[in-house]
DNA sequence: CAAATATAATAGTATTACTATCATATTATA
DNA sequence: TATAATATGATAGTAATACTATTATATTTG
């Protein structure tokens, strides 16, 4: 399986980047450090300076990549939901019950990123750790209408979309469906960070799980017990 | 009922401020202005110097009121959760039935804020605007540990903690209360936020309203039909 | 009215987020 | 294999940001 994995190709929007960093070693290595950087140093502290010594390469070089570095993050968290997306379709699409489906889907959407399935030069770990912290400051800016139109966020609006089809599956009468299913997505990174950093504002820690709390919410809100 | 939301004063940390911006006209001319700039331009463009300009006076002024914007951001979602607390406080602790208490502690988590109470110069309708769009970021920091240990979370904290207690009071037995209470308050934000950029990722629009949504969610979670 | 305090004005610094230009490698192709 | 094309590196420069420091001028208070 790990080595289906390592064929993949996340395909992200090409307005997300000036060259396609997968197009050279360099654009690799920017990638793969910007990854440990922005995991280490957190997003607002991170420049294109800062990394081009780090992977002793130039501030100017980086720029023939990305126009800057919301346009990488919103790259890197297009390339992470991409990779929940094939896992999420890889896991479930042979499932044939509806019920056992959506678990299923449940447990991948929830679930702390725990194996590195060696994407080359991309840490999936951190990938998880960097949507966590800094994925809402992606969209949480004046210009979202406009980055939404020009196709910025289509991979989790897909993912999103394939979560609400599943549970309609199980409940064709839950008229929430599309809300649960953001909910979903975007409640499980919140409850690992409240993990993290608010353990009192959280039910949730290493015996309980975000995945346990969530299936539980989902299949008693459709109705099924 | 107005009247009496004019006599209360919303308590915050004195660490998120320099000098009280309720202890002058400036003070309180600073907070009036932030929130209506912020509102406007979102919380990265927004400076210091901006806001100086916008009032008639100094950057260096402001500097004496808040270290620097973050801290102020912190103050006025600080100032927020406390009036909402203080309307959750106010509208539920007469009701006898633990049902229809959070019902209606579900509804004032989860409705737009849409009547200004004037609360003198703060406008609660843009601030609320300010906390779906803004919030996150004054926690998605690395200082949050810090931050947290300083208590500049603590009304948030508790104000989460009371919508925990009164679903514990609803179901003793449900062993997510905690982690729900966050996910509506939390996801909240968020339907507000997907109704206004993203309405395919939501089933809430002018006719079904959050509120709707998280209510079937937690009774149903609860099984109270 | 003097003293204390608050505010304003101005200047200055390090950093950020770029853009532009030119030099030098590396790679492709004729 | 020479040359052209392309990629990368080095350096410089700019406007804005996020402050700090100092001094001047109001305003308030005793």
């Amino acid at each position: 399986m790990e080595r289906l994995f390592h064929s993949v190709r996340i395909t992200i929007n090409d307005k997300l980047y000036v060259k396609d960093p997968e197009s050279s070693n360099l654009g690799k290595r920017i990638v793969e450090e910007s990854i440990l950087m922005i995991n280490d140093i957190g997003f607002e502290s991170f420049t294109f300076k800062k990394l081009g010594q780090k992977i002793g390469s130039n501030e100017s070089s980086i720029y023939r990549y990305f126009e800057n570095k919301h346009k990488l993050l919103l790259y890197l968290a297009s390339w992470y939901w991409g990779w929940l997306e094939y896992q999420l379709v890889f896991a479930t699409n042979s499932i044939p019950n509806a019920n056992t489906k959506l678990e299923r889907a449940i447990e991948i959407m929830t679930q702390a990123t725990e194996i590195d399935l060696a994407f080359t030069h991309i840490n999936e770990i951190l990938l998880n750790k960097i949507v966590i912290n800094e994925y809402s400051k992606s969209y949480l800016t004046k210009e979202v209408d406009q980055e939404n139109k020009e196709g910025y966020f289509v991979i989790y609006k897909r993912l999103v979309n394939r979560m609400s089809l599943m549970i309609n599956e199980v409940n064709p009468d839950y008229p929430y469906s599309s809300s649960l299913a953001s909910t979903i997505i975007e409640g499980a990174l919140h409850q690992h960070f409240l993990m993290d950093h608010f353990s009192s504002l959280t039910s949730c820690n290493k015996k309980t799980t975000p995945t346990e709390y969530f299936k539980h919410l989902v299949f008693n809100t459709l109705n099924i017990k």
